[in-house]
DNA sequence: CGTTAGCAGTCAGATGACAAGAGTGCTAAA
DNA sequence: TTTAGCACTCTTGTCATCTGACTGCTAACG
């Protein structure tokens, strides 16, 4: 489709661009970049990938920028994902090899490791427990009408959640409820605690409903819940000279305040593998001139949180999925 | 110190200029305030401000702008602490009504209340345990190495932490760690759990000591433990004139994105009521373009958490202190 | 036929001059 | 003590001009 000049002509404005935010010239790449072509030559190659969209031009007069199509095109055919120096594979090794007491907190670290690492804004949201199975089920009694609930899954993951009660509850009952609802669950899957299992042990085990019901309803609310998101480096968005612009700016923070927004877009069904979306791909408008990148970290089948990367078009694709690549592969550990 | 008419022309000074971004001028003054003085006169009087350093001026033939001095004047002088609607009060109340399971997420709705409704940032951090009483504390096993303490005080804060052992944890154990806490610890303040405590059950219980070193630690690190901060309306930074300038926004993002400083803010020893710093007042220079209005939530001696307002430091004082003033006031039911 | 030198044309951005407008400070009179 | 009036100051916006960085095109070259 593009013979090999072009091809070459079309990677290095792009990465000149994403390094300088600069409209780039063609008297700049034949000099800068070794293609050892006149800027003439180079300069018919961009009107013609201009023509075919891979280039957008600010001005009659100016260098060319690359369009959404021309960062397509370099993501998919061009991109190296092996751009990582020994170093950062260290950084993210120790970094990743902290001692923590929740999965969560590992998510928090690989998050913050990411923007420290690339200069842009990562966020992240803790997985929902739905894909993992009970591993152990605990009720505890807080005071007279407090109940709390502990789930540890397979995947390491601990929910905890709390049952409010409008009568007192016996430690006779806890017991009851601990044994019921271990002699049910242990080993199954999540996603088993639904109104079935509520009927199944109000019925068959014929205990009451205003105590299942609840104890069901928020054990369920828990699994599913992932509200906890974690936001790291939002101030890099100044250190990109295309924010410079209030507006863009403004955009950004806009985006990046709307908690529901950032749920959606890291939550929107996303298979395993890194997901690339860029400006004009992104089924937000407010986010037509950012590319998103995101990932699932999944451990042997179970979705253990989603982590993604937010910043300009003009992103250091390679950089950034060299970085993830690497960092999915220590995750898997 | 300041006659009657320094002192009108003064407020009016600050109102104008809370409300406008703009340097006021005489002339507008004497216009749009019925002060019954002519540009003139006010000039003289606002010369005479000057000199006493409770305005400044831009430039020669500018109006005046108010210092940190005026505004610290203003504040303590001037300022009508009830400027709240009846509106208003409803909204927070209903906000405040919603049932919730756990302190924290009254925090939090009292902190995007806050945000809401004065248009400005707002933060909060979760209360430390520390000046709580224990009400109940519980120890649930999660498979066979990992342990789960949960305290129940008595200003209604659960704290939940995770303890993990080298070796196995049998049932019997945890019931009697269960007991022995429980008998020392119950109705006791949680300021008492700490390396005394723990020779205590070593010796006089002859308890094994490597079992209980890592729970009194980590219990200790859970009571201690206000990590989770949260940030409402970053983004309304960008509502204000003044933020337009780059650098200012910035220097704004900077601050917002360093959670150790807000952490420090937030903490630093404050008593009940509510703490106002304005510009320079503020201990971090990076500061010194913003005031800082900040409040504990301390029902019946416990505290509960503390909750800010960030803003420039043209920012509606009698706006935000009332609104603080009537919700601290709900918060305390 | 692909490549290149050379040149005219285009446009953004910087610079400086200039006028308008908003305010002040000061003086003299009420 | 207050006020009218006027000269002076400084910011802001507008406009014209200039410079430099590109491109597109044409004609020549290997």
């Amino acid at each position: 489709m593009l013979d090999n000049r072009k091809k070459r002509i079309l990677q290095a404005i792009i990465e000149e661009y994403i390094q300088t935010a600069e409209p780039v010239s063609s008297g700049m790449l034949s000099k800068k970049y070794d293609l050892n072509f006149s800027s003439a030559t180079i300069r018919n190659d961009m009107a013609e990938l201009e023509y075919a969209n891979f280039l957008d031009k600010p001005h009659t007069s100016s260098g060319r920028v690359p369009s959404g199509k021309g960062y397509r095109y370099y993501v998919n055919e061009l991109l190296k994902d092996n751009n990582i120096t020994k170093e950062e594979m260290q950084y993210i090794k120790l970094k990743l090899e902290q001692k923590v007491n929740e999965i969560e907190d590992l998510t928090k670290i690989a998050t913050s490791t990411l923007s420290e690492m690339t200069h842009y804004t990562s966020l992240a949201i803790g997985g929902t427990a739905i894909s993992h199975n009970i591993e152990d089920i605990k009720f505890v009694l807080l005071g007279n009408r407090v109940l709390m609930a502990v789930i540890l899954t397979d995947g390491g993951l601990i929910k905890e959640t709390i049952i409010k009660f409008n009568a007192d509850i016996t430690e006779e009952q806890v017991r009851n409820i601990n044994q019921i609802f271990n002699a049910n669950l242990r080993g199954k899957s999540l996603a088993k605690i639904d109104k079935p299992m509520e009927e199944y042990i109000v019925s068959e085990m014929s205990y009451e409903l205003q105590i299942i019901k609840p104890i069901i309803e928020q054990i369920n609310e828990a699994i599913l819940q992932n509200d906890d998101i974690y936001l790291e480096g939002t101030n890099r968005i100044f250190e990109m000279p295309e924010f410079k612009s209030y507006e863009t700016a403004r955009n950004f923070l806009n985006v990046i305040d709307t908690k529901e927004l950032i749920k959606e877009l890291l939550n929107t069904g996303q298979d395993e593998g890194i997901h690339i979306s860029i400006g004009d791909e992104n089924q937000y408008i407010e986010l037509k001139n950012f590319s998103l990148i995101t990932f699932k970290n999944i451990v042997e089948g179970k979705e253990m949180g989603t982590i993604g990367i937010i910043g300009p078009t003009r992103m250091d694709y390679s950089k950034v999925v060299s970085i993830i690549k690497y960092m999915l592969k220590e995750l898997n550990e």
